[in-house]
RNA sequence: GCCGCUAUCGUCUAAUGGAUAGGACGCCACGCUUUCAAUGUGGUAACACGGGUUCGAUUCCCGUUAGCGGUACCA
C-alpha cells in the first residue's frame, strides 16, 4: 500500500426483504474476502429506502445469517432509513448547484407518457417536462403543495464510461440515460442517491456488487461528478443462475441462505461452494477453508459469465465437510434434527441399551449411544437433515417393510427363512455381553464358514431383518447398537413376515 | 424495441498465439464388499458459428447467433 492510498473499504449493502439471498451471500463473501485480503474494512449497510418493500425483522434476518456463516463485518451496521436527512441535504445541494431539479409530475402523467412512448416504439424515458421550470412555475407548485421528486439533470450529450475491474471499460451514451429520481415524494432517497452518498461518506474504495447493477453504474458516476467527488472502483460480479440460466430465483428451488442452513448444509460448505461460482484460485483444488479463500482472492480472476447453481455439487461438498467433522461435533450438529423429529422421545424408543456415559442422558437417550448411531451414518450424510431418515430404524420398535427385501439374490423364501432360523438359534446362545461389533462379526463369520454358507446368504437377510432397509450400514454394527434382545426380536419378526 | 454484458465438457471451472485443452460434480464400468455409502482405478463429455489478423488461432479483432441483465418515485 502506498503512502497516499486510502485504506481499502468495501461494503455489503442488502435490502431487508425478509431473508438473505444465496446470491447476496456470494456478494457478501467476495466483499469480505477482498477486505480481509487487503487488510481493509468490511461494512454492512442496510438499504431500506423502499418503505413498501421493507419487511419487519428483515434486518435481523440478514445479520443473523451473516453471523451464522461467520462473515464478520466491521463497525455497526448502517441503516439508511435512519439517515434520511443526510440524503435530503445532498439532494438539495445538487438542486442548488443546478445539477438536479424538482419534478412535480404525477405518477399518472408519467405512466401516460410511458404508454405513449411504448405505443410509438420509442424509448421509455422521462420527457423532462420539469427540467427547465422557471422559478415562478416552481414556486407556484410548491405553494399548492404539489408532491415532488428531485431528479438528476443528466447531460444530454457525451458518453459516460465505467471502468470495471472485471469487465474493463464499458461505455454508455448519456442521451440514453434517464433523468433519474434521486429523492422520492415520500422524502426517501432512491437507491442511486443513497448508495452514492453513503459510499462517499463511508469512504468506500471498491464497490463489489452483482452484475445487475452495471447498467445503473453510469448514473452513479454522473452523480459523483455532479457532487464533485471521486468515484470508487467498481467490480460487477457475474450472476448466479437457475438451471435454465435465468437469474437465480425462488420458484426454482431455495434461494434463502436460511433454508439451506435449515436443511443441514454447513456454513463452511456453503461459503466454499458459493465462492467457487465465479472463479477458482487454483486449477486443481476444490475444498477451501475461509482462510485459504482469503489468501487466494483476486478480483481480477473473477470471470464474467453467470454461474448455474448446481445443487449436486453442493451436496457433494457438504458431504466432504460432514465427513471432516469429529464425531462429537457431528452429534451436536445432528441433535436439533433429532429433537425436532421426536426421535429422542423415549416413548417412541423405550428400552434401548444404555451405557450411561459421562456425557449423560439427553432427553432420555444416552449420548454415547446416539454417537454410535451417528458414527454409522457419517459417511452417508450429504445433509444433516438426512440423519433422521437414515437412522429411523434404530428408534422404532416395529419395522414396517416389504418381506421381499429379506430375500437375497437367487434365494427363495424358504431358504431365507431357514437361514434366519439357524441364525436365531445361534444368536440366542451368544451372551449379551458379546454383542459387540468385532466379536459378533468373528462369531458369525465362523458360524457361516463352519456351516458352509455363502456369506451373503446369511448376512443380507440378517442386515435386512435388523434394518428393514434395502440399504443400510452392516449387520454387525447395527446389532451392537440394538443389543441382543432387539436383535432377536427383529429376526423373529422377519421370520414371521416370511410366513 | 432500445442499452449493456456474456459465450471452454450436462454443470462449476483451469489454461494457452503452437499441449493428447487440465481438475471437480454428475453419469458409466471395474476393484473393495453382505447391501448402501465411503474409497481406489479407469471411462464419458467442451473451445457456439462465420469471417479476418497470423506461418499458426480455442486464445486477438469484427460480425452472426444464442443466453442473460437493465430499461420504476424497486433495490
Amino acid at each position: 500500500m502506498s503512502f497516499f492510498s486510502r485504506k481499502i473499504r468495501v461494503r455489503f449493502a442488502p435490502s431487508p426483504t425478509g431473508f438473505l439471498h444465496i446470491g447476496g451471500l456470494r456478494t457478501a463473501l467476495y466483499n469480505y474476502l477482498f477486505a480481509r485480503k487487503n487488510k481493509g474494512d468490511f461494512i454492512l449497510r442496510i438499504e431500506d429506502t423502499d418503505q413498501t418493500r421493507s419487511v419487519p425483522g428483515g434486518i435481523e434476518a440478514i445479520i443473523e445469517v451473516l453471523n451464522k456463516v461467520g462473515l464478520k463485518y466491521d463497525e455497526e451496521p448502517y441503516i439508511q432509513s435512519k439517515r434520511l436527512d443526510i440524503y435530503k441535504k445532498y439532494a438539495l445541494e445538487l438542486v442548488k448547484k443546478g445539477k438536479a431539479y424538482y419534478c412535480f409530475c404525477s405518477t399518472e402523467r408519467l405512466e401516460e407518457v410511458r404508454q405513449k412512448q411504448i405505443g410509438e416504439g420509442k424509448l421509455t424515458m422521462y420527457d423532462k417536462k420539469c427540467r427547465d421550470l422557471t422559478e415562478k412555475q416552481r414556486n407556484k407548485e410548491t405553494k399548492k403543495r404539489t408532491p415532488y421528486v428531485i431528479r438528476l439533470k443528466v447531460p444530454e450529450k457525451g458518453v459516460t464510461a465505467v471502468d470495471d475491474i472485471i469487465r474493463g471499460e464499458v461505455q454508455f451514451e448519456n442521451k440514453l440515460i434517464d433523468d433519474q429520481v434521486l429523492l422520492k415524494s415520500d422524502g426517501y432517497p432512491t437507491y442511486h442517491l443513497a448508495n452514492v452518498v453513503d459510499d462517499y461518506l463511508m469512504k468506500i474504495t471498491h464497490v463489489i456488487r452483482a452484475e445487475e447493477w452495471l447498467p445503473s453504474t453510469p448514473k452513479h458516476i454522473l452523480l459523483y461528478k455532479a457532487f464533485g467527488w471521486k468515484p470508487p472502483k467498481f467490480a460487477h460480479l457475474p450472476l448466479l443462475l437457475n438451471s435454465d440460466k435465468s437469474k437465480l430465483s425462488k420458484r426454482q428451488g431455495d434461494v434463502a441462505v436460511e433454508d439451506y442452513l435449515k436443511k443441514g448444509y454447513l456454513p463452511e460448505a456453503l461459503l466454499n461452494f458459493v465462492a467457487l461460482m465465479g472463479y477458482n484460485p487454483s486449477a486443481e483444488q476444490e475444498v477451501y477453508s475461509l482462510e485459504e479463500l482469503v489468501r487466494g482472492f483476486d478480483l481480477e480472476k473473477i470471470n464474467k459469465t453467470g454461474a448455474v447453481f448446481n445443487i449436486e455439487k453442493l451436496d457433494w461438498l457438504n458431504g466432504v465437510y460432514i465427513r471432516k467433522k469429529s464425531l462429537d461435533e457431528l452429534v451436536d450438529l445432528c441433535l436439533p434434527y433429532f429433537k425436532e423429529s421426536g426421535a429422542l422421545i423415549p416413548t417412541i424408543s423405550p428400552p434401548i441399551p444404555r451405557e450411561v456415559g459421562e456425557q449423560g442422558e439427553l432427553e432420555g437417550v444416552d449420548k454415547n449411544w446416539l454417537k454410535k448411531i451417528v458414527a454409522l451414518e457419517q459417511e452417508r450424510l450429504k445433509r444433516l437433515d438426512e440423519i433422521i431418515y437414515l437412522t429411523e430404524f434404530f428408534f422404532k420398535d416395529k419395522l414396517n417393510y416389504d418381506p421381499q427385501i429379506l430375500i437375497w439374490k437367487k434365494m427363495n423364501r424358504e431358504d431365507v427363512k431357514n437361514t434366519l432360523n439357524k441364525l436365531l438359534l445361534f444368536l440366542e446362545k451368544i451372551p449379551e455381553g458379546d454383542f459387540i461389533r468385532e466379536k459378533l462379526e468373528r462369531l458369525i463369520k465362523d458360524f457361516i464358514r463352519d456351516n458352509k454358507f455363502a456369506a451373503g446368504d446369511m448376512l443380507w437377510p440378517m442386515r435386512a431383518a435388523l434394518s428393514g432397509r434395502q440399504a443400510s450400514p452392516g449387520p454387525f454394527e447395527i446389532a451392537e447398537i440394538l443389543g441382543k434382545e432387539k436383535v432377536l426380536q427383529r429376526i423373529r419378526d422377519a421370520i414371521n413376515k416370511l410366513g
